[in-house]
DNA sequence: CCAAAAGTGTTTCACGTACACCCATGC
DNA sequence: GCATGGGTGTACGTGAAACACTTTTGG
């Protein structure tokens, strides 16, 4: 066949990337999915991805697949895990490195589930029967990222880059899914030493306006080297 | 070409798995490791692993590598990572889906590094330039035990099914990189409830012979379920 | 002046950490 | 009897957790 113009001694699997890209809504953390153009699963929702190419790093691949279905760029990205089990995909071999994502939801608005692009913002609370094996990575996602807000400063890259404390407070209450007593949490984030007060406060509000602090990265890098270890 | 009989529309890459094998010696960790026959990098160092055949899931590939390459079996196996730049092997395209694995170096005695199956075990302290990518490998799988020792009870994996408190202590010295107090470290383990004095002791020893304990694994999942977790 | 959220200290308790001696056994 | 590791309890200090009221601002 013409278009088979690919030969080799093995048979070999295909290797995609697929991304759980997580944002930070007012009081719970959204999933973006894709509704699925083409068979299998057309029209279910499914998690972003897709192959990765020849000539390209698989983290790269996942960047680049988020860019092409989400229009998102400039993300915090980590490997997740690998899925191979033999029958994920119904069609032949397909494994598929997952990725998580963190997005700052300040910046790109949550669009409408039905849209034109069929890009759509879920909770956890409405998360739909996903194609493939995509619900399992969902998950592992979701606790990957409970795991890790409390010993890793990656809590911030969910919110804007400046933000009050209260706002700080209530994305570890979303995830963690518990109370946090304020005055604790003011006294434990402020004693690290990696949360700056800036001279701005919170604008337009109706009430007496916060204010606003920045994560600051290079100093949480240099107390890490002295072996300083984030905790909530 | 006679041999080249699979052919696909779009290139494939090869997925291979890796294995970083951890065992516990008497005062250090050894990883094993084999001396590859094949080029590239014949007659090098490298990490046991392979292609993950069609029909298999990676989990069993990697299970199946250990058992072919270095005759291991039921050990402790994770999926670490996925490394899949595009050099990272100088031939072709191949993705590889990282492992690492506990063993008990009690059953699976040392074998010499230059026995007839080119088998050996390395400390850390004299760990050989490896092939492809295997060094920066089998360093993220040394900061994931070091990592994950400290809260799961994968210890006990590298112990014998019956220790002594002092074995055990001595192992998270090892692994850690620094002293415990004595007391304090039986006070904390004992308190957990997780490992369970036998009715044995020692055999064969020049001095009082210790008590040996084991892990409860059963107890261990079930306190895990109501809230509890572990920690070093 | 009322609603809404910001901001602020002290006490209590649990747990981690530091620390030293006697005991049992084999040779 | 001596060398070797086994086994044990207490005191102290730090840090987590509980807890409530006043202040500021906009409407």
């Amino acid at each position: 066949m013409d278009t088979m113009k690919y030969q080799y001694e093995y048979p070999r699997p295909s290797v995609t990337v697929d991304c759980v890209v997580f944002g930070l809504d007012d009081n719970e953390i959204k999933t973006l999915l894709i509704q699925r153009k083409l068979e299998p699963f057309k029209g279910e929702w499914a998690l972003p991805g897709g192959f990765v190419l020849m000539d390209e790093d698989i983290d790269a691949a996942a960047l680049r697949e988020l860019r092409e279905e989400t229009s998102l760029d400039k993300v915090y990205l980590e490997q997740l895990y690998t899925y191979g089990a033999v029958e994920r995909d119904p069609r032949y071999r397909v494994i598929s490195v997952a990725y998580y994502a963190l997005v700052k939801l300040s910046n790109h608005k949550v669009k409408a589930a039905t849209d034109a692009e069929n890009v759509g913002w879920f909770s956890a609370s409405d998360m739909p029967k996903l194609a493939f094996d995509h619900n399992i990575i969902y998950e592992a996602a979701l606790d990957r990222l409970r795991a890790k807000v409390r010993y890793e400063p990656i809590g911030f890259e969910l919110l804007p880059k400046k933000f009050t404390l209260s706002e700080l407070q209530k994305l570890y209450e979303i995830i963690l899914e518990k109370t946090i007593d304020k005055r604790n949490f003011r006294k434990k984030i402020l004693s690290m030493g990696i949360v700056l007060e800036t001279d701005e406060i919170q604008q337009d509000v109706a009430h007496r306006a916060a204010r606003l602090y920045q994560f600051d990265e290079k100093k949480y890098l240099n107390l890490k080297k002295q072996g300083f270890n984030f905790e909530i």
